[in-house]
RNA sequence: UACCCCGUGGUGUAAUGGUAACACUACUGAUUUUGGUUCAGUCAUUCAAGGUUCGAGUCCUUGCGGGGUAGCCA
């Protein structure tokens, strides 16, 4: 069971509202659809809409379309579908079909002709500036347009003449006559087209005239036949349009359904952020592991499955609630520690020396490469008489609970011996430079014959064996939970954490020297890395994914405070 | 100071008028040749006040708190 919390059987409000319609016979199936537009690189948010727009249309053994809405050409760019197109495949979904609503232009702008000739929707000669004077505030009604009463001949003729060219941008807009009166602002006589002279990335100069949003949205549903639109929360106001349209137009009427966005601790997913944080150099690009995007995870280890959990895990809701980020990176600790096989590799070496060892021995132990997962295998470690052992994981003089190696302690070498240190050698410095230690011949891990009992164990590396590597340390971009608040003068780059990344070099046991870019393990005792698309022939890079939970690091930080 | 939406443990999500449940975190403890994993345990009278009802987290009223909305953006 790799998505057991994607079967669970509370049902959250969607569903419900589908089963509702279901039952009632008001639609006989789930068609969803996913609807970016293509301004930008989809990030952890939108994973949240496209598993569940894709989930609801698998579960229910109906579609999901990926349709672009691609209505305003000044914001789009082809590169963006493509990315778009790779990411969802990516989080593993395949659309049932691909659409542009630019591909419903023509059918929009027969509808719009309708609309005028029935008396509904009329060209406004007020420019954006006199709209916005004419709509009114949050709290008074708008006025009437001086051009609202325009006779349906006139509004054709002028209408037919924008989509000719015959007008400058800006000067002349197509609205529905609706209620400059409304409560609801999207209900004061909408704009429905606006002239716009610019290079749309499909239709290219084919139109001077683009379709809004609300104008478009709604009827794309309809003509594909979608029967449950989901979208987010800021939406629930534009409802009435929504339906007023389809009303109007007496078209196929889809269900708007609305619900919380994704929003994570310690993350910024606006795109004016993360366009600073790519253009400033923050971040090595909108790939960059620290990133938010969907290409940011990708790069940085995530599997498609941690992230279909986790979206699961934290559920469907109307509540702008607000997830703890240790959630999704609980989600591929726990997805990793099932797949990924376990290797030993050391970043902040210190030379431990086996005095007792017979001199250029070099003996092949076996490793488990999977505690929890007999498959896994084993796989054969070198080991010798020089090795290189973490340098946090000993201590000359140590706190009561450090169970690791001490000056005149032991500890168990993971998959190999137990080791007593009686010396050590320092630089002048006073910097301990070399461990030395003896080895008890009868301790070997899987044939102890010893009897001996410690308390830790280590991991290690031969060091004549150990290949280099560069590691790439990754943190939080931001330390704080919500990295937007901030004080007089700040922006949310005063909150970036300056040590988001550290670079070192590693050594990694022989059996990694094959590793492909991809790959994921886990360094023992350390945390989950991946191959980096950097890697070369001559040197291997590693992206660490996500650090394995610390207990010791807590039980250490607590009493440096106490 | 208009309209719409939303308030359930530290964080999320359920309970569809009938014993407040599940997950994550935190904290205990056990197991462990990864201070990982795993296992067990502990942590809430549902924003407030009224009302309806045999019975209210759920329905009604009012208040309080949070979010959204005044692009020819989506």
């Amino acid at each position: 069971m790799t998505e057991s919390s994607e079967q669970r059987e509370s049902k959250n409000f969607v569903e419900q509202a589908i089963d509702e319609d279901l039952k009632s016979g008001r639609f006989s199936g789930v068609f969803t659809r996913f609807p970016p537009e293509p301004n930008g690189y989809l990030h952890i948010g939108h994973a949240k809409s496209i598993c569940l727009n894709f989930g609801l249309a698998r579960t229910h053994d109906g579609t999901c379309n990926l349709r672009f809405d691609d209505t305003n050409p000044t914001k789009e760019e082809t590169e963006y579908v493509e990315s778009i197109m790779e990411d969802i495949r990516w989080l593993g979904f395949e659309w049932d079909s691909l659409h542009f609503a630019s591909d419903y232009f023509d059918q929009l702008y027969q509808w719009a002709e309708k609309l005028i000739e029935e008396g509904h929707a009329y060209v406004c000669d007020l420019n954006a500036d006199e709209t916005r004077q004419y709509r009114g505030t949050l709290t008074a009604p708008g006025r009437d347009s001086p051009y609202r009463d325009r006779s349906p001949e006139e509004n054709l003729d002028l209408f037919r003449r924008m989509r000719d060219g015959e007008f400058e941008d800006g000067t002349r807009a197509l609205r529905a006559k609706i209620d400059m009166a409304s409560p609801n602002m999207n209900l004061r006589d909408p704009v429905m087209y606006r002239i716009l002279r610019a290079t749309h990335h499909r239709t290219g100069d084919k139109w001077c005239i683009y379709p809004t949003y609300d104008w478009t949205h709604g009827q794309s549903d309809s003509i594909e036949g979608i029967t449950f639109s989901i979208c987010t929360l800021e939406f629930e106001n534009h409802r009435p349009l929504y339906d007023w349209y389809c009303e109007k137009l007496d078209i196929h009427h889809p269900r708007q359904i609305e619900f919380a966005k994704l929003k994570l601790s310690t993350l910024l997913m606006g795109k004016r952020y993360m366009i600073r944080l790519v253009k400033e150099g923050f971040v090595t690009g909108w790939d960059d592991p620290r990133m938010f995007t969907i290409r940011g995870y990708r790069r940085r280890g995530y599997t498609p499955e941690s992230i279909r959990s986790f979206c699961a895990d934290v559920g469907v809701a109307k509540f702008n609630s607000t997830i703890e980020i240790v959630r999704l990176e609980n989600s591929i600790r726990e997805h990793l520690n099932r797949i990924a096989p376990r290797r030993m590799a050391v970043l902040d070496p210190v030379k431990l020396t086996i005095t007792n060892w017979p001199e250029g021995r070099v003996e092949l132990n076996e490793a488990i490469n999977n505690p929890g997962d007999a498959d896994a295998g084993k796989r054969e470690i070198p080991f010798s008489g020089q090795l290189f052992i973490e340098r946090d994981d000993f201590r000359e003089e140590a706190p009561r609970k450090f169970f690791r190696l001490k000056k005149d302690g032991a500890v168990r070498l993971r998959a190999g011996y137990i080791v007593d240190c009686h010396d050590v050698i320092k630089d002048d410095e006073g910097n301990v430079i070399e461990i030395l230690c003896t080895y008890d011949p009868d301790s070997k891990s899987g044939s102890d014959t010893s009897g001996r009992k410690v308390k830790g164990t280590i991991h290690w590396v031969s060091a004549e064996h150990a290949t280099e590597v560069e590691v790439r340390l990754y943190d939080r971009l931001f330390m704080v939970d919500d990295p937007s608040v901030v004080e007089e003068g700040q922006t949310f780059v005063d909150h970036l954490n300056p040590d988001s990344l550290q670079v070192v070099t590693g050594y990694v046991e022989p059996a990694l020297a094959k590793a492909e870019v991809g790959e994921r393990v886990q360094f023992e005792r350390l945390g989950y890395y991946i191959v980096d698309e950097d890697s070369t022939a001559e040197k291997q890079v590693f992206n660490r994914i996500v650090p394995l939970r610390d207990t010791w690091g807590k039980i250490e930080a607590k009493g440096k405070k106490s």
